[in-house]
DNA sequence: CGGTGATTTGATTTTTCTCAATCCGGGTGG
DNA sequence: CCACCCGGATTGAGAAAAATCAAATCACCG
């Protein structure tokens, strides 16, 4: 078995990272931020809580979770190096969600403060923000329609792809990868029962797409998966 | 039966807007639009069409769609008086869904290039978008939740006291209105199909919740239909 | 080395979808 | 003026997908 260090786990990464909007440069020559760690299964914010800054992931895995006060509840993201978390609740003063690390992560975190002054001055800054949410629209609103529109299997082979091509964008394996979430997280954000999850990875496996022991991915035919994840045909 | 001119279909209204972000007033006084008026079933804009404006919508109601290249679409919103539309495809540079007038409505028509440059001189103006765009991050994802955790039945029932919410807001009857969207349109948005939201309607009005004449709704029991729409309980 | 949480698999139930038929109102043209 | 037509709405019956309930297995951790 490859050691997971070898795999998706690297904390730091040679390149630059350009998040849709905000580069990572931007960020660094903008405002002022600290480094902060966070273990696996500890919040890095709580729904509720007052939003005192938003944080740039720089490495490891992070979900955001959306409840309701009676009790349900949806994993709306799972967040990896480069993506910018909390951005959403500006405006509403608080955070909307809690954000759980998956695995031990790290993160910049900048204070609201500090980013609305930096902002105020750069107009650039500012502008980015507008690119980043507006980009976030519409990752959610794909999503929104996969979930809406495929069947189990679908999705969760839309979902593996996804996690591939992101992350091949920061240097990792497309096709060799350890899921950071558990199948119920994966139904969660999926719409989909843990149960069902699992059924519809092994489905894939059986058909030869997919070589999956417990948590470590390997995409045997992305070209097949990737057809079945687009067909209108058998949709739902 | 009433004169639908007297529920939710009037063109002007005496109050100022305002939405979450950008107000009617920092729109007028920030940037120049023309009127646009779209009559029923035509299009504002389509997926793919490269993005020349942004739009405020003034009047009427319009919907817009996502959909994918294999022919599954979802309805991803039913926008009224005060909503802004297509500000999520800044950064993509062509708009990322079509959108669709439901009812005679009309819109302001706001040139990008005019609304870059006016947003680059108003920082205020910058910032709102910003302020516009994560209330809208915020707004989808209560709809993930809700589609994605409740039954058929307290679907409709949320998104019927949604609208009544709305259109309170804008002066209108919060529980007497006129749907403008078909009930295939409500099952797109709800991620169910036209015969289970049929069902789901006729459901609450045997429950004495609702009175329903096609597409005329009347909310008796807004109390009891809120209590369903959020009981965790009876879930899926 | 037991225990705990995660995963897998099976059997059954529930919800919603699908297919089909009918109804209804508004508009059209004879 | 009225019969007809058409899209939307309603209702029913049966099918399918996924949820739920249940049980067994597995890996990892203390």
């Amino acid at each position: 078995m490859l050691a997971t260090r070898t795999l998706n786990s690297v904390r730091t990464l040679a390149q630059p990272l350009i998040a849709a909007g905000i580069s990572q440069e931007l960020l660094q020559r903008s405002v002022a931020f600290a480094r902060r760690r966070i273990s696996a299964g500890q919040a890095l914010y709580r729904a509720g809580q007052v939003l005192r800054a938003v944080y740039f992931v720089n490495a490891g895995c992070i979900k955001s979770v959306l409840a309701s006060s009676d009790g349900r509840e949806r994993v709306t993201g799972f967040h990896l190096r480069g993506e910018l978390l909390a951005l959403e609740s500006i405006g509403a003063g608080t955070h909307e969600g809690d954000a759980l690390a998956l695995e031990d992560s790290e993160v910049w975190e900048i204070a609201m403060c500090d980013l609305m002054s930096a902002a105020a001055r750069q107009p650039e800054l500012q502008a980015a923000m507008t690119l980043q949410l507006s980009a976030q629209v519409r990752a959610e609103r794909q999503w929104l329609l996969s979930v809406g529109t495929l069947g189990a299997e679908q999705r969760v082979a839309t979902l593996l792809l996804d996690l591939g091509r992101r992350l091949h964008a920061l240097g990792f394996s497309a096709t060799h990868f350890v899921l950071r979430m558990t199948r119920a997280e994966i139904g969660s954000f999926l719409n989909l029962q843990l149960e069902t999850v699992t059924r519809a990875i092994s489905h894939l496996r059986e058909r030869g797409l997919l070589d999956v022991t417990r948590r470590e991915i390997r995409i045997l035919d992305a070209q097949a998966l990737s057809e079945l994840a687009s067909s209108g045909a058998t949709a739902h």
